[in-house]
DNA sequence: ACTTCCTTCCGCCATT
DNA sequence: TTAATGGCGGAAGGAA
């Protein structure tokens, strides 16, 4: 969109320096999600200028994959150091056990400030590292039972997508980790490029669940009742005034199947569904249109300026001012391109 | 910030 | 008998 276009050769930083995510891609890696992040985190041009993802393994050299076929690492754990990111992608099995150097490298990482995301069988993986002690996580539900056997301190959330608990992400892997490589967009650059790199991965519409602290959303459900449509009305509806008795109408439904229905295929109610909904809506305006603040609380139906702030301010923990300034969840506003701490040059040593 | 009013949510149970 | 549905009412929480 702007005028400097691409390079044919290698992509080089313009400006800030990228956010460094690595893959850990280790023996019997699920390279669906491998490749499903570095296609998510390049998706657009705007992206490929904010990302840079980095694949490594326990080693170099090349490796089996899930899938069967064989790929080549080209970087060894010391690529971690330089993470803000480090993805730990699913394995076909969940790992028992791991080069002795990369617990401590995955753990010293996470301490030096990383973001650490886990897919699938890539849980057991960061478990090892020690660091889910106490913190609620998920995986693959084919493995909840053992992660919650193998790591006893846990909390675990066994039939979500994804968990959000601070720094640490994990999720169910497979097509999941799409919507939570999409939340993680949300989270660094907003509602905006989150929508651009789902759409240009010509993802399901948005499930709409922003929420900064939210942190978890149910399985996806079935298709074959009403709702999908009544949900994808008040998506485009939202500044008109809706009540639960209208939207049941809409369903053919009574009130209390309704919300029932309703919470059982989001995972929540009706009227939080459609604050989140709003709130979403509402960032995506603070970014990317000159709107004033009170009338963008209109557009997204939101009945008094007071509500507006209150809720969005539940949601983002910022207000809407605030929040047009600096896009971006407040708890972690303009990462990318901010420089680590003195971690970053640490040297580890490698696996032999 | 506080109160009052109103809507929503959801467990429980009867009905289909 | 089970699964889906609808009504009721108290508690929670949003609106004014």
């Amino acid at each position: 969109m702007r005028e400097d276009s691409d390079l044919a050769v290698a992509p080089q930083t313009v400006g800030k320096p990228p956010h460094n995510i690595v893959m850990l891609a280790l023996e019997g890696v699920r390279n669906f999600e491998v490749a499903a992040a570095c296609a998510t985190f390049s998706a657009t041009v705007e992206l490929s200028r904010q990302y840079r993802v980095t694949v490594c393994g326990e080693r170099l050299g090349p490796l089996i994959t899930a899938e069967g076929y064989g790929i080549e690492v080209s970087n060894d754990i010391s690529a971690l150091a330089r993470a803000y990111t480090v993805v730990v992608a699913g394995t076909k099995e969940p790992v028992s056990a791991l080069a002795s150097a990369l617990p401590p490298a995955l753990l010293e990482r996470h301490a030096g400030g990383a973001r650490v995301v886990a897919l699938g069988t890539g849980v057991f993986a960061v478990g090892l590292a020690g660091i889910l002690a106490g913190r609620r996580v998920t995986t693959h539900w084919r493995y909840a039972e053992s992660l919650q056997r193998t790591f006893t301190g846990i909390r675990l959330e066994p039939r979500v997508l994804f968990v959000q608990d601070g720094d640490l992400f994990t999720g169910a892997g497979g097509a999941a980790a799409l919507d939570l490589f999409v939340e993680l967009i949300c989270q660094d650059l907003g509602v905006a490029a989150a929508d651009d790199a789902a759409r240009s991965a010509v993802m399901a519409p948005a499930r709409p669940g922003g929420l900064p602290q939210f942190i978890e959303r149910p399985l996806p459900p079935r298709q074959d009742t009403g709702l999908p449509a009544v949900r994808a009305w008040m998506l485009t509806n939202l500044s008109e005034a809706m009540t639960v008795d209208s939207l049941a109408a809409r369903a053919f439904m009574s009130r209390r199947q309704f919300t029932r229905v309703f919470r059982a295929e989001t995972g929540t109610s009706v009227l939080q569904w459609l604050i989140q909904a709003r709130v979403r809506e509402a960032r995506r305006l603070l970014e990317s249109s000159d709107e004033p603040v009170e009338r963008i609380g209109q557009l997204c139906g939101f009945p008094t300026s007071a509500s507006f702030r209150m809720h969005f301010k539940n949601a983002t923990g910022s207000n809407p001012s605030a929040y047009r300034a600096v896009p971006g969840t407040p708890a972690r506003p303009a990462l990318i391109g901010r420089r680590f701490p003195e971690v970053e040059r640490t040297e580890l040593p490698v696996a032999s």
